[in-house]
DNA sequence: TCCTAAAATGCAATCGATTGCGCATCGGAG
DNA sequence: CTCCGATGCGCAATCGATTGCATTTTAGGA
């Protein structure tokens, strides 16, 4: 019933050799013979013969195998970068474990240290927004094993990164909204620790006194960006006597809820209010109107993240110069913020 | 630099005694004294041990890992399930390693077979669209590791599943568009060999006849399901001269292209056609009208695709009998499709 | 004090693949 | 005919944890 499996010691047996010449002919070693390299590729053909990686990772010392952790999968964005990180890792007889912290920082933490215990050769991540404290990717680095964060990143750690330009994208997003003619333009941010969203407040605010408008605090809102919080935030903003003619979200979500509640109460997207997001969420294409919005490039960004691990185990010990890559985002101009048409 | 990876041999030498002691102290056998084991965790702790999974899995046989695979992790369906195989995988000591096939024949076989070598302790599965051999699953039965299809099962292939009642799912949607008053009822299907898109044009079907409606073939549109193929099929729908008043769509996609071009052509919905789609996908409640749709319950379909396989990993040796669970699906009734008010 | 069962720990093999080193064999040059 | 460098392959150790069985130590009763 349940076959057994072979190992190349049951070829050797068979073919009256050794488990050295087998294992040999299996890599294709320049010593053995071409007969030899044959016979042994029946063989193991023969007897269903599966190498047995954990075997072969015990002894070198690695697994090929990257672990990946992202707060969710089920965001387009991260099973996008997942994706391209896919791209490179399999064609370099890499497979990938994904794993996900819910944004729980102890899930984490224990994941960190379940994807070490697994031997992984590397951890790409994302860290959750609860993250204040790094050093469990500390410890990996210290472990010698490459670890590189993307999106979300740290400046402080002394570790390669794979980023957006935050602040070129919030800057672009926000001069947008000026040159459609908004005057006063709100911001949806989130808790101001997290560079990322710090980085765009930054290039809100730059954007803004570059083009002769005022930073004007009291129209930066701070939630969790989720749905419901682009509802209340815009809820508030709309209690106010100087409604704004424009809100730059630094999330799709938020501001997906900030499009409902103007709807609701009768405003107009873009006319009265005009709208621009982040992170370019298939979602955001479908809405009505459909929603302008930053591309942060996940797959480019899943792609440059798996390289930066290749050239590290190529170095291996040799002292790594961590790499900080910063990609260009990209404004695409939906229905929800043109007021305007273009020439 | 680079922290010395301690072994329990090292914790042995430490404290005099033998790795066979360290190992068992570490797990708590009964043999070992108190004190023993005390001494044992503190030089663990000292000496910053962390256990090596890949030695134990290769002792033990068993990597404590559940490989799945997925077409793909952004659909929100998908990564539910995983969390919900997640759930009941971490209470019980297993990781699990997700990979995508981006429903390509050739990567979900060469993902088994990477699964396969890196010893997972079993594989739970919703195979691709092309998927019409099944021999690589057969493959991981034979040789002894439980293999759990969820969603997309084959009723030939003698192994465990968890589905939906698709013919419910789709009997619900069908009756409610009944109730709700329409009489030409269209319906957009896949390539009818994948048993779950059979199952739910049986269940539009007998819903039709149950109903006092005939069942017409004409109105049954062929295609892949997505958000074009939704738009196409609703555009060859409406150059007919008796124009359906309502659609079924096995996908949630599909009836967001169709809901689009009614728009778009100046019909009313849920007036002039009301819609119906399947899989609760999270866009479908804020599209304009939001959409009424089929919920698979993923999370619970993950939770009892994880069951299963810890029972089977349980009996081990003896012959499992495979498992079918079929989850209810639930109807969720949203504007698209509501006509008459509830009382 | 001696003996014995129970308690605590050690020994050594094992899981399967890998690899440095060494030992043959062979062909051709001198 | 001898020597030498390829060429082809085997030996045995190794990676780290686990475990059946053996051995030693201990506690307690006789």
């Amino acid at each position: 019933m349940k076959k057994e499996k072979a190992t190349i010691h049951d070829i050797a047996r068979k073919l009256n050799i050794t488990a050295s010449t087998v294992s040999r002919a299996l890599k294709d070693h320049p010593r053995i013979s071409a007969e030899t390299k044959k016979a042994v590729q029946k063989a193991a053909q023969k007897l269903n013969y599966q190498p047995n990686n954990i075997a072969a990772a015990l002894r070198n010392g690695k697994s090929n195998i990257i672990g990946i952790i992202v707060p969710t999968a089920d965001r387009t964005f991260f099973s996008s970068v997942v994706r391209g990180i896919e791209e490179i890792a399999n064609t370099h007889k890499y497979n990938v474990m994904i794993c996900q912290t819910y944004d729980n920082y102890e899930k984490e933490v224990s994941t960190v240290e379940a994807l070490l215990n697994a031997r992984v050769d590397g951890i790409i991540v994302s860290h959750g927004k609860e993250t204040q404290n790094f050093d469990h990717f500390l410890k990996v680095k210290e472990r010698g094993i490459p670890i590189i964060l993307f999106d979300r990143s740290n400046d402080e750690l002394e570790v390669s990164n794979v980023v957006i330009d935050d602040f070129l994208g919030a800057y672009k997003a926000t001069e947008h909204l000026v040159q459609q003619g908004c005057k006063r333009i709100a911001h949806f941010t989130n808790a101001r620790k997290i560079s990322i969203f710090k980085e765009r407040l930054r290039g809100y605010r730059e954007a803004l006194l570059d083009n002769g408008l005022k930073f004007d605090e009291s129209l930066v809102v701070d939630s969790n960006l989720q749905l419901e919080d682009g509802r209340n935030s815009m809820e508030q903003l709309l209690k106010r006597k100087d409604i704004p003619d424009g809100v730059f979200s630094s999330s799709a979500y938020g501001v997906l809820g900030a499009m409902q509640v103007l709807k609701e109460k009768g405003f107009k997207v873009p006319e009265d209010v005009a709208l621009v997001g982040f992170s370019n969420e298939p979602f955001t294409s479908f809405t009505e109107p459909p929603l302008s919005t930053i591309d942060q490039h996940p797959m480019r960004m899943g792609n440059a993240a798996a390289e930066i691990f290749l050239e590290e185990i190529a170095v291996k010990d040799k002292k790594f110069i961590p790499q900080k890559i910063v990609l260009k985002p990209e404004l695409i101009i939906r229905q929800s913020s043109l007021r305007k048409k273009p020439n």
